[in-house]
DNA sequence: CAAAAATATGCAAACGATTGCACAAGAGAT
DNA sequence: ATCTCTTGTGCAATCGTTTGCATATTTTTG
């Protein structure tokens, strides 16, 4: 990249008087106790002095490995992303590693092109966190041996390894706070079922309702498409129009709970005076919207960053294939302010403001 | 990166009876001509048929193009970034490039040591969104001859080509805005002042004021030291503890204009009816943040793409030097709700407060 | 002290593509 | 029919590393 020509290992080997190979073992912590010491040192201030760069072009020429991991979002502008993206990136420079983004757009077909692309330019391993539940190229990109980790969600195979957060306790605690409030007529708006973490939440959801006492009835659940405010929305929408009775919306992330409570704000409603809306992740300004979210705290870069190490140790023991793990997070519930008691007159409250429509 | 060895050139020269070199030269658009057309069939469909794929390492290390552009930010973080990111990758990918995206935290130290590993892997070309007005190292990188360009800031070199918003008229569109309104205390916080928007902004600041009749007292401004919530936050106690006379607070950016609002709500103020404030950028959120934010709107994604676009034009016509380009993208205004009338006692409002600490 | 073993270095062949040059064959000119 | 000029292909070098093997040197050992 720079003007003049880079020093290569043949410019060392020349100014020490030594062979080019000598100089690639020297300076190769693996291999550099097969030279003589007095020489590795010579061998290193030469190149120091040079200011050698080995070419990366080469090395990965002659070893096949790059140095680059790929890492698939389905897109980066989607805050729950950055952080995530930034613990990957951390850890993995670390090793010195590089990484290389691409956005996926939520599709499969675009995800599968995407992952073409970059096995074309051979990339040491995938960390990916567009993963569906089911997703065979992803399984086949495992079982042919590319070293795969998938953060945030997980793929039912249990053959891929993954970090994720642990659902089930975000989904207790935050029912359990509900519980507490005084709320049992709790709808909920469940994520993407193909996707472990809308499926997770809500199947969380459906356990540990009835252990509070709260019974689900499919006249409250309601499925979002997708996992954004329009969604949200839409599903807030169709949850008022059924005309149930309910005084509190369990989402299964945060976007599909600012959707929520803009229908209602939309319909009259306001939260939390009329009805509790709570989230999930924890995601960036969640803390400054109107109101702010009440909501489960996943470590967002921490997820990054262990998916990042264990992806690492898995391309340094390429041969014996490893165990593969699972690495479940703990979780917090944060209370803010989109949660309250339930009004006395919920149930009234909400016919009236379908009624009014 | 597959188990199974990939297909080279050879393999698909063998396959149809001719030799590498007519293949790689067949496979090539530039050199393609040369050929006859109806090997180049043949050629095009063995190589179909066999999958291959050009091996990246090997075509870097003949022709010392990596197809590789790094993308340098502060912080992957902070949410103006990530659609400006997106609109880099989106224009870069179209022509094969892919991108490693590298965090500087806002250091111009741990900037340089980031593009340095860059540069080690031998990018074809830089974007920068992290660079301050004066930034040696970059200045060097350019006149070495490595394509660069810096998007959303720009430094006082002319000959580095950038792509930005129009601050300026960012700036008159907004106070034109809080004249209309009726505000005639205007506070300013301005951003860091070693980086082009801080600067500019503040400029166009001092510069437009007094055109509409605001004449900017020193002690109305107040200097940032960082863009984010904290900072603003700081500023804004700062401002309430000079005890000056105001009715708006005109701020360099977003995240500052959310601390402002912060440290004014902990005061017992309340925006807009005690004081207005204003951001710019338009970042992801504040549309749902409390109270919605009266800001600027920049292309965010637009900004990142043509920026892409120019820096793949200097990346082809590497021998002739071109002419450095400065784009500057018109921007919006967007009125919500930070802002409002003054209110008719406003300087005593402000001043009460002041006095209950 | 000779032979065997260990150690340190050099040699040269890859890795897979691009490209200047040489050469063969066909087209056009005389 | 000979000569020149294109045009299409092959040859071989090259990019900068890594690494198995050979060789030279030193050390150990019986």
């Amino acid at each position: 990249m720079l003007k003049r020509r880079r020093a290569t290992l043949k410019d060392v080997a020349e100014s020490v008087g030594v062979h080019v190979s000598t100089v690639s073992r020297a300076l190769n912590p693996e291999t550099r106790h097969l030279i003589t010491s007095d020489i590795v040192r010579k061998i290193a201030a030469a190149s120091r002095a040079l200011g050698y760069i080995p070419n990366t072009a080469a090395y990965s020429l002659r070893t096949t490995r790059t140095k680059i991991v790929g890492v698939v979002v389905p897109d980066i502008t989607n805050s729950i992303f950055p952080p995530i993206i930034r613990g990957v990136e951390d850890a993995l420079m670390e090793h010195g590693y590089a990484t290389v983004l691409v956005n996926t757009d939520g599709g499969m077909e675009r995800e599968a092109a995407m992952i073409e692309a970059l096995a074309a330019r051979g990339v040491d391993g995938l960390v990916i966190a567009s993963v569906h539940r089911d997703d065979g190229r992803i399984r086949d990109l495992a079982t042919q041996g590319t070293p795969v980790i998938t953060v945030n969600r997980r793929m039912d195979d249990p053959t891929i390894p993954s970090v994720t957060s642990d659902e089930e306790d975000g989904v207790r605690r935050m029912l359990t706070h509900l519980a507490a409030l005084g709320h049992r007529h709790i709808c909920t708006i469940a994520g993407d079922q193909t996707i472990s973490t809308g499926q997770r939440r809500h199947e969380a959801f459906m356990q540990i309702a009835p252990e509070l006492g709260i019974e689900p009835d499919p006249a409250n659940i309601v499925f979002a498409s997708d996992f954004n405010e329009s969604s949200g929305e839409r599903c807030m929408e169709e949850l008022l129009a059924r005309g149930v009775e309910f005084t509190a919306v369990h989402c299964s992330n945060d976007r599909l709970a600012i959707g929520a409570i803009s229908a209602l704000r939309r319909r009259g409603l306001v939260c939390p005076t009329d009805v509790s809306v709570t989230g999930f992740n924890d995601m960036p300004m969640v803390d400054r919207i109107d109101p702010p979210l009440t909501t489960i705290r996943i470590q967002q870069h921490k997820v990054g960053y262990v998916a990042a190490e264990l992806l690492y140790e898995q391309m340094r023991e390429l041969s014996s294939r490893p165990v593969p793990q699972h690495i479940v997070l703990p979780v917090d519930l944060v209370v803010r302010s989109s949660t309250a008691p339930p009004p006395a007159i919920a149930s009234k409250t909400v016919r009236r403001a379908v009624n009014r429509t």
